[in-house]
RNA sequence: GGCGAGGUAGCUCAGUUGGUUAGAGCGCCGGAUUCAUAACCCGGAGGUCGGGAGUUCAAAUCUCCCUCUCGCUACCA
């Protein structure tokens, strides 16, 4: 293969909290491996990252901690930063969006876009809170949530029924800065108006074409990457906003852009940019060089970003001219954890820090497990269980033990020294025919981004040298000193097949691979030199092996599983207690029993169910989101709480006289609040 | 409800443009073996390819309807 030139971005870490092992199956352990081979191959390669450290969400982390936002950043910087070090990932630059450079790349880049006309200003009403002079934007307000009610959602969405929000939808509003309630005022705002872009993008993305010239082989795009784009184009593209009411990230460069600062979704991918042009600076390269001409640009992300990466940013490389656009977007599905999603807030997590913490030397252990569970077509699940499994039956089992019983068996026979090559038998012949064959096949999985496969296929040349050797049985030939050269031949190929093994393994174990090729003191570990039957010389000395892999315990895996589900007791977080009311704020709420009468789904609504309901004072019709929690059939003749004086309200077409009281335990499920003693209709409750 | 992605052996997944008895790894059962980390090797059981209808000489693969899971989105007073 002709030697090319790749730069190669991992999504931004935010930093506002550490890394789990999702976002490791994910982006950077697929990157690195995707980056190792490419380096062995000899391709031209920019491997970038670094941390988004803008946002309305760190700067109110930092308010709530009592810190400073660059304090949390760089907190957070420095944590992510480490176990990336330690996990051993191998960017060339793991840079931060704070820094000097980041600011006046995308101050430029900016500019460059506003100069030549590819954005709109706007001016819209948005909530300011008057007494710090300030536009309050997505976090900087909380509310009452017009979905759920519940009282602490956020102007850009709501944490407790996950609905997206904008800030006018919330009921009273309020500033998290003062605390008060904010007012109405106009600012303006620079928009990228997406729609213009619709056709040229439509056949890039689909095709792979540009005014007519091949870019990429679309093919190779997943399929959830060409869908969700070409769901959003289909539906029309709309204008986006691209500057925030904010004091902490990138100041907007161009007159009246004063208090404000660029969105993080375009700040951040700008600074795949800024990194590598410090990268460029500290080892006397051209940052040009990285991200125009015939280059590939590849983004490793995770499913939340496709559209950022595949259609927001390269609208803007488009319109600021001169650069490459992605070749590819290889998105990420998620991965789960023992039977339920990762979850920062109820830490439901392996949080990798921790892990590398807990267990420095395995490393390699982990990564062949992420790699073999990779979410790379749908969801999957990590559990401590599968973790053992695969490093018992296939790292310990296959691969160690194959490795073992070559190198001892040299010992034994030859002290160490690799035997010579005698003369081959048809069995010899297909074994090394398929040795040759396994690297170019792992080479095509790799281009195609099918690294869970890949892998699977390196280790099969550990099951072919485990098959070799138990077919030959050379510790049975041995013992008859006629078969002497046999032997030596028979040894010479598995030792070949270990030296293969270090070189094949290197991007995806590379630890291993490391410590292999010190055993049996190879020096050159090229992709080029992989499936060749020459790799260890005659005489060459290999060294006594030590164990690759320890079997995992039943023990770690029972106290790791111990371990989470402490952490979900612990943390099965109701509420907090609301502010104090007044009794006769109480009191003006009017709550009555109610029986259901009737009762149907509302159309084209998955949660609410349309209810009409005896109150005792009258029949009315109360929509309610229990849907996914109630049958029509089953609540029919219930009687429940009704909040009777609620103000009327339409409800997807439906007015909704009142409202059902509903409990809600951790789980988010729902049971009606009934009478004990089965009192009739029309009740009061107080 | 709309859109996107999925539903293939107990588990994790392959199945290219429709073509002979649907594959792999792990797990399980049986056998063989002892160089090796009780490992390896061989064999076996196990699938109405989510369900139904259709197109076709032929459907896991194409079309339509339904259903379940995940994500985005609407709906939760």
């Amino acid at each position: 293969m002709s030697k090319e030139k790749f730069t190669v971005t991992a999504a931004l870490p935010y930093a506002n909290g550490p890394l789990h092992l999702g976002h490791v199956a994910g982006v950077y352990l697929p990157s690195d491996i995707f980056v190792r081979f490419l380096r062995m191959n000899g391709h031209d390669v920019a491997f970038i990252c670094g941390s988004d450290e803008h946002g309305a969400a760190i700067t109110l982390r930092a308010k709530k901690e009592g810190i400073t936002p660059q304090e949390i950043v760089d907190k957070y910087n420095g944590i992510i930063g480490k176990a990336f070090k330690d996990f051993d990932i191998s960017f060339d630059i793991f840079h931060r969006t704070s820094a000097e450079i980041h600011h006046e790349t995308a101050q430029d880049f900016f500019k460059v876009l506003d100069e030549k006309g590819h954005f709109t200003k706007e001016t819209s009403e948005q909530y300011f809170d008057e007494e710090f002079q300030q536009f309050l934007a997505d976090r900087y307000i909380t509310g009452t949530c017009p979905n759920c009610g519940h009282e602490e959602a956020y102007g850009d969405q709501c944490e407790n029924c996950g609905s997206a929000l904008s800030p006018t939808d919330l009921k009273h509003p309020k500033s998290t800065l003062s605390g008060k309630t904010p007012v109405m005022k106009s600012t303006s705002h620079w928009y990228l108006p997406m729609e213009r872009h619709e056709d040229w993008l439509k056949s890039w993305i689909k095709e792979g074409k540009l005014d007519g010239i091949q870019q990429h082989d679309a093919s190779k795009w997943r399929n959830q990457v060409i869908g969700q784009c070409m769901s959003w184009i289909d539906n029309g593209l709309r204008p986006r906003a691209m500057t925030r009411d904010l004091d902490w990230g990138v100041k907007v460069p161009v007159e009246g852009g004063d208090g404000k600062v660029l969105y993080v979704w375009l700040d951040a991918p700008i600074g795949y940019i800024s990194a590598t042009k410090q990268w460029a600076k500290d080892n006397g390269k051209k940052w040009e060089d990285y991200w125009t001409g015939d280059r590939k640009l590849v983004h490793f992300i995770g499913k939340d970003n496709i559209v950022f990466h595949a259609i927001i940013f390269p609208i803007l490389l488009k319109a600021h001219e001169g650069f490459v656009l992605p070749d590819n977007v290889p998105a990420y599905e998620f991965l789960n954890l023992e039977g339920d999603k990762f979850s920062t807030s109820r830490n439901w997590a392996v949080w990798l820090h921790e892990y590398i913490e807990s267990y420095p030397d395995k490393i390699d252990e982990l990564k062949y497990t992420l790699t073999a569970i990779a979410p790379e077509t749908k969801d999957s699940e990590f559990t401590w269980k599968e973790f053992q499994t695969r490093v018992n039956s296939e790292l310990a089992d296959i691969l160690g033990n194959f490795v073992n019983r070559a190198l001892v068996l040299t010992q034994k026979y030859y002290a160490g020294a690799v035997p010579s090559i005698g003369t081959l038998t048809e069995q010899d012949k297909e074994v090394l025919a398929e040795m040759e064959a396994i690297p170019s096949r792992i080479s095509k999985l790799i281009y195609t981004y099918k690294l869970r496969e890949a892998q699977a296929e390196a280790m099969n040349l550990a099951r072919l040298g485990n098959k070799y050797l138990a077919d030959t049985e050379p510790w049975k030939l041995v013992k008859d000193e006629a078969n002497a050269e046999r032997v030596q031949t028979i040894m010479n190929i598995a030792l070949q097949i270990t030296a293969n093994l270090s070189i094949v393994l290197q991007p995806f174990l590379p630890s291993t691979a490391a410590k292999l090729s010190e055993f049996i003191d190879l020096k050159s570990t090229t992709w080029e030199r992989a499936g060749k039957a020459d790799l260890l010389a005659s005489g060459h000395l290999t060294s006594k092996p030590s164990i690759l892999f320890q079997k995992i315990e039943d023990e770690l895996v029972n106290n790791e599983v111990e371990k989470l589900n402490a952490t979900k007791q612990a943390d099965s977080l109701f509420e907090p207690q609301k502010d104090e009311t007044s009794f006769d704020d109480f009191m003006k709420m009017d709550i009555r029993l109610g029986t259901i009468l009737e009762a149907e789904k509302v159309k084209k609504a998955d949660k609410l169910l349309k209810l009409l309901v005896d109150t005792g004072l009258d029949k009315r019709t109360i929509v309610s989101g229990i849907a996914e929690h109630y049958t029509p059939e089953e609540v029919i003749g219930k009687t429940v709480s009704v909040l009777m004086n609620l103000a009327p309200r339409k409800i997807r077409g439906v007015e909704s006289q009142g409202m059902i009281l509903m409990a809600e335990n951790a789980d988010g499920e729902l049971s009606f609040i009934s009478p004990e003693k089965g009192f009739e209709a029309g009740s009061g409750i107080r």
